[in-house]
DNA sequence: AATGAATGAGACTTCATTCAT
DNA sequence: AATGAATGAAGTCTCATTCAT
């Protein structure tokens, strides 16, 4: 369906305007190829990913990448700069609603059990910029921005040393109920989060 | 290399006659692609680690690869079963000099800030099994096994909530600490451990 | 199935004999190779057949085919050689039950459009066979001898070149039912082998 | 027609420079690839044709095989396209001359005993194409339409029937002579093809 | 006599990148 | 500015055969 609709599209450009060349105007096709990139690493992970393959699903001629981005580390890195920035977004947003420290408490709480965990996708594209970071100290400007941007997003209802360690704990438990085979407890979670919140003092 | 190995082999073949199957020349070469692969995965990544690469690196030949590992997917299975192990074990040894809560509050403490930390190679390893258990779910077998060895090594001294808490939170704090640009403070880890550990009645 | 079966026969062979080595007397394995060749030939082709292939199929060790045949080239001999006397044999019988010429011209046009275009193997190892003895003078003997046993058979009935001309139209015929899109017509069948049988004075 | 073609295109790209998307440098490399690959088949079989040979023979790069033909079964299709054409439009031309049935007789002789038998190229290119039509039915179509051509030629001088009749016994009369090894009796094919031709009434 | 282990060669295929236009 | 064609390198995997037992 995919080459099908490139070739109705490049026909119909051809007899109409009568240029031959493909598409002449594809102001956003940076942004496209980028938007590939990240379903196709979704799919078939960073290792599988290649320059052809996202391409095909940009639907945009293979030499056009190389002319859009240096090289793959380049793909990447816009990639993942999106995503970051998709899902911060997001996170901040979650965090407008709650007006009080304890509806602060309960939307944290209800992050890591309904939002996230539902998306494989996200959990997917998370871990693999988790690896990019720590094998590339160049990426890790992207996680770091996106730490810092949640934890002001926290920093309305926090202090912030309690940030801090709300935002590692939400972390941890994201981690483990993707990666662990049983279910969390949501109990737990809130207890959890409890005792980061209200530990103030001893 | 390959005479060295030989020649241990066909040692240890002359000290236990007949021992029935042993193999004939190279007993761990198995094992060796194991190392050679944890190697290889740690310097280049999952993407970037080829039975060439793994092969060469463990001096052995290519065809030697696909003879004991059906596909690639079984040698990072073998690998990070190993490397799952390691680390855990690590981790019980940790906790088997604290004796008291007390103990191993700093035992924690000392985890993350002291030990793990400093491993790039471990850092990216464990990131690079994330990565594939959050794609493969057979890869969460290895994860769930690792975390629940873990929380049984501080079920010794914290309750099975706290134990859950505790073990999401060292989670966080390291995934933090090695993805974050800027370095983690040692007081803010021991109060939010002292906050889970603590937090028991509000 | 194959390979549990396996499995279980090596273990109970082991722990009644107590001999550790694998089957001991498997007097007809020679015979079950060739089938298995023939089962994988009828499958992917003898372009596709390997002695792994046919070892795994007839359960057998892969160091097995090599003790039991020099090389490939003698495997495929043997196996066609099984197959041209198999399918001679059921000719063969076939012509054995008419009786007058009448009865064996019904017989004739029934083999084409009953018996051996009903099996997909048959054909393919047909045409397999021939693809080998056109390249390889030294198979040539299997089919000269295959055709010559045919036509003995024909001969009960017909003149030595009536037998030679009835002989090759049904190869024809076979051939093109076999090989051709549309289905062919019985009517066709019936009158083409008329010509021949009756056609002998102008 | 391809190769026509490409000529065609290469010439007028000559001679009309900026005609636009003539190809840069090997206007026909993919009818060589497809000659090649049939002399490869022909010499080693289908079974023993492998890219790496076929782009030797063709002195093209090795990348240059699946850049062309996806995969190698595209290349058979493709080789055997061309050689059944090639052949049917022999048989074509071969039945051009002939004016009258006696001369078409006298043709259909002739094309068994002087001209097919003579090149072991193509029986063997022949019976690799039954072989990959038995196992495989989108090859059918190849067969079927080389058959229905050669029923074409015939039709100018038999009845339907007939013509059918006639093809078959071709075909069987020219497998038998080239898989028998003793030599065929041009007086038996004679007398026949002048039974199927004359036996029109009992 | 029989076989599990091992391996170098080579199979097909995908790939990033170059190049001429 | 943009791209289709092309290719050498490398990918995974299968193979026939050898070898020590």
């Amino acid at each position: 369906m995919d080459a099908a609709a490139a070739d109705a599209a490049s026909q119909s450009a051809g007899s109409a305007v009568g240029h031959g060349r493909g598409r002449r105007f594809d102001p956003d096709r940076r942004g496209r190829i980028i938007d590939a990139a990240l379903d196709v690493i979704a799919e078939v992970g960073v290792a599988g990913a290649s320059h052809r393959k996202i391409a095909a699903r940009a639907d945009v001629p293979l030499g056009s990448m190389t002319y859009h981005f240096a090289d793959m580390d380049e793909v990447l890195r816009a990639s993942f700069e999106k995503f970051a920035d998709t899902i911060a977004t997001r996170y901040e947003e979650w965090f407008l609603e709650p007006t009080t420290a304890d509806e602060a408490h309960e939307a944290v709480v209800g992050l890591i059990h309904a939002d996230l965990l539902a998306s494989q996708r996200e959990l997917v594209l998370t871990t693999e910029l988790y690896t990019l970071a720590a094998r590339k100290p160049e990426f890790r400007s992207l996680t770091s921005a996106w730490m810092a941007r949640s934890r002001r997003a926290l920093r309305r209802f926090f202090d912030e040393p309690t940030t801090h360690m709300l935002d590692a704990l939400i972390e941890g438990l994201f981690i483990h109920a993707a990666l662990d085979t049983t279910a969390p407890e949501r109990a737990r979670t809130v207890e959890a989060v409890r005792r980061i919140v209200t530990g103030r003092v001893p």
